[in-house]
DNA sequence: CCTGTCATGGCATTGAAAAACCAAGAGAAA
DNA sequence: TTTCTCTTGGTTTTTCAATGCCATGACAGG
């Protein structure tokens, strides 16, 4: 009920992000885009009684600035996750194990989560993931090989695999 | 999609009124009550998106002190129902016929609408009224005589009824 | 490689059906 | 009168089952 939510928008290396979280932790965090109105649109939908915060927000984009130059490796911001399903959860703690500079698949993620062929619900939980790149959903690749799909586009997943050194991704980008 | 609403709170010799509409006229109108906090709180969910107008609403409010005053008998206002099902706007429609000065009863509504056996029925659409005294739903009382409900409270019914010059009133609000 | 096809599981969305809600009225009994 | 009980009907809300949706994987056949 009396749970305020803030947001911010800010600038980084890659382009406009925003955040939104409550006092609990980060709610949802979106990708880079070219301009601040882009972040919005996004965000708009959650934005009804938000509060403007820059101040919350200000160590995380530090952070997220780091993190793209390849000088910060593990992020231990407080998530707050209320009410959602089980499984999505689960297959989110999941991912969140997976070491910078090593990739999974999603077979390996829905066994992780508890039941292995629920390969398709894995990779619906990483679509639905609130806060990207805290929560490293980019580390997750088809069992192939393939980088398969990203929130952000394949382009921006790649470029983060890179920033973390991931050695020979098999690139099928096809642009 | 594009039908702009406006508002407006004001104070009338009963107490603070709000009232909301579109172009095509009246939707909402809110009992006269103590403060304009209680008339926004009943206001609130169709507040989203809405113009505050003053000048919408003036004509209104002058009319409904000349009502309170006893020297207005009918509103010609514009109301606009789009949405609502046909047995509620027949049931209005039927109230609005009730002249001053008289009372009807429910399963007397319930007639009018078409089927005498809803009168359950007819007291819901009444109870869901929108427009209160404009559609005078005050004039709707019990077989027996009494007043049964009233969404702006008895007191306040058997208040209008008094100052339509409904005579005998057999009062049984045992307040 | 690539393309297609099929099976698979968790969640989201939809739609139909059922139950709940009432500002009532009629009748019976005290 | 008052207080029961029972009947009644349109709308609204709730519930529940059925589909649809996918950021997959395994396999077959070019």
């Amino acid at each position: 009920m009396s749970n305020t939510l803030y947001f911010d928008l800010f600038k980084t290396t890659l382009g406009w992000m925003g955040a939104l979280g409550s006092e609990q932790g980060l709610r949802k965090l979106v990708f880079p885009k070219p301009s601040p109105e882009e972040v919005v649109k996004d965000l708009k939908a959650d934005l009804v009684g938000a509060i403007a915060s820059t101040k919350k927000f200000a160590d995380l984009r530090e952070r997220l600035d780091l993190y793209f130059s390849g000088s910060l490796q593990k992020f231990e911001d407080p998530i707050d996750l209320s009410g959602t399903p089980a499984f999505f959860l689960n297959a989110w703690e999941a991912c969140k194990s997976i070491p910078v500079g090593e990739v999974r698949s999603y077979k390996w993620l829905a066994e992780k989560t508890g039941n292995g062929k629920a390969v398709r619900s894995a990779g619906l939980a990483m679509s639905r993931n609130p806060v990207p790149i805290i929560i490293p959903c980019h580390r997750v690749i088809g069992s192939n090989g393939r980088l398969h799909g990203y929130g952000g586009g394949l382009t921006m997943k790649q470029r983060l695999l890179e920033i973390e050194g991931v050695t020979p991704i098999q690139s099928h980008l096809g642009i």
